[in-house]
RNA sequence: GCGGUCGUCCGGGCAGUCGUCCGGGUCUUGAUGAUCCGGGAGGAAAGUCCGGACUGCACAGAGCGGGAAGUCCCCUGUCGAAGGGGAUACUGCGAACCAUACGUCGCGGGAAGGAAAGCGCAACAGAAAGCAAACCGCCGGGAGCGAUCCCGGUAAGGGUGAAAGGGUGGGGUAAGAGCCCACCGGGUGGCGGCGCAAGCCGUACCGCAUGGCAAGCCCCUUCUGCAGCAAGACCAAAUAGGGGACGAGCUGUUGCUCGCAGCGUUAUGAGUCCCGGGUUCUGGUCGCAUAGACAGAUGACUGCCCCCUGCUCCUCCGGGAGAAGGGACAGAAUCCGGCUUACAGGGCGGCUGCUCCC
RNA sequence: GCCGAUGUGGCGGAAUGGCAGACGCGCUACGUUCAGGUCGUAGUCCACCCCGUGGGUGAGGGUUCAACUCCCUCCAUCGGCA
């Protein structure tokens, strides 16, 4: 089947109420380039948020740049991702990696938490 | 040909696939979803250093305080003094000249009203640092055998300092001194000339008198309410009218005072504080834009081309080929204008250095 | 986004426009001790071998005879807000 990889407004979380839930219930999975945050969805949605404040970089293309990476890396996995919900947070390195790096350090972070097959986190789609 | 410097402009291009924010159309739906079309970061979007627009503070009022501008002309903008260009006073360095003070030429700086309103400051050194004074010295007189001492005159010479009350030469004198004279410098007002003007040049007069610092306080002229889109407006939701203490004034607009407005004034008590409780997804819409959100849209990947770097290979020494790495500073958040700062590389123009050819 | 404050040796923190590094902590060396601590003495910004000289108060300019101090422009750090 065609399974689009889109990226709608209602896949983000957006309220401080559903962070909290996520960074309460969570399980924490830390890598060179970003962390992790997988905690059980209360619906039947996947949703991610990213979080990128000042403390991630005073330069606001900085932390643009390492917004766009998580978000596409994400986009990209969404499809094979079970039910969950999600909290994605920039590590400093990820300013001089490139995206395909992202994408599969992402995916071996969540195939540890559970949410992704392991032939998924083995060979990570391209685009 | 290779640089340097100043000004100015650009700051990767094309194609494909996937994706994102806003607006509109069509189909569909209870919300929505699908699809098509159009639009979507910068020269600095930055720092927040200035000026405005806009919004609120009852009226935007008065006084004090505070802040800002302050040589001249032109330009842009404005209610207004933000900013830019050019010129002038003044000033730093260098050069020629040179006895000194000045002055001349070249390159730079140039936030420049008032120090003959007032107050204040000047460490150390020095005799003396602001109504001039006299350490060494010079000169005259006196005392003493003498070394030297005393009295008086002087400010040319020495020394100190960032700064010591015009400079050079001559006359004059006991020695000296603008004491007098010549030239130079200076001064304010007068006259003449040049310049739109600041100002510059010349001339007459003045013997030279009150040195520096106002980016110390201050004075003069002129301008100036305060806050900032987290300004501000509306909607939704909730409401209690509880207990205790204090209590005559309290609240609102700017640092203060006045004025003004609202609430209250012996209490059934305005208001303040504490305890207890309710509501609120740190809610939504507008403000808000021919980019425009509120977990924050411009991205990812592929191919070709362009530029730079070093490597390897080929060469007819002009260059060519291959694979690799790199392509800056940096991301709108109410808007506009200026300033400042960051920035790989490149285009054009002016000035200029070195080298080669004719 | 808007508004505001601060910056001096390794650290905390003084300094009317007039010798910068007071004072405290730390560090180093020496003495005391069998050894360590305590205590005492000396040293402790940077450059040149010592003396001495020069440069230094976040950076760069300016005013002044003279600047940590006054003025301007940047840089860095830290606060506040419906």
């Amino acid at each position: 089947m065609i399974t689009r990889k889109r990226l709608l407004k209602e896949d983000k979380l957006r309220l401080k109420a559903e962070f909290d839930q996520v960074r309460a219930e969570g399980i924490k999975q830390a890598g060179r380039y970003l962390v992790a945050v997988v905690a059980p969805a209360p619906d039947e949605r996947r949703r991610c948020g990213v979080i990128c404040g000042r403390k991630f970089s005073l330069l606001a293309v900085r932390r643009n740049r390492a917004r766009r990476l998580l978000w596409e890396s994400f986009r990209l996995l969404k499809p094979e991702i079970s039910v969950c919900r999600l909290i994605l947070i920039p590590r400093r390195p990820i300013s001089r990696a490139k995206r395909p790096e992202v994408t599969r350090e992402m995916a071996v972070l969540l195939h540890r938490g559970g949410v992704l097959p392991e032939s998924v986190a083995d060979s990570p789609p391209a685009c």
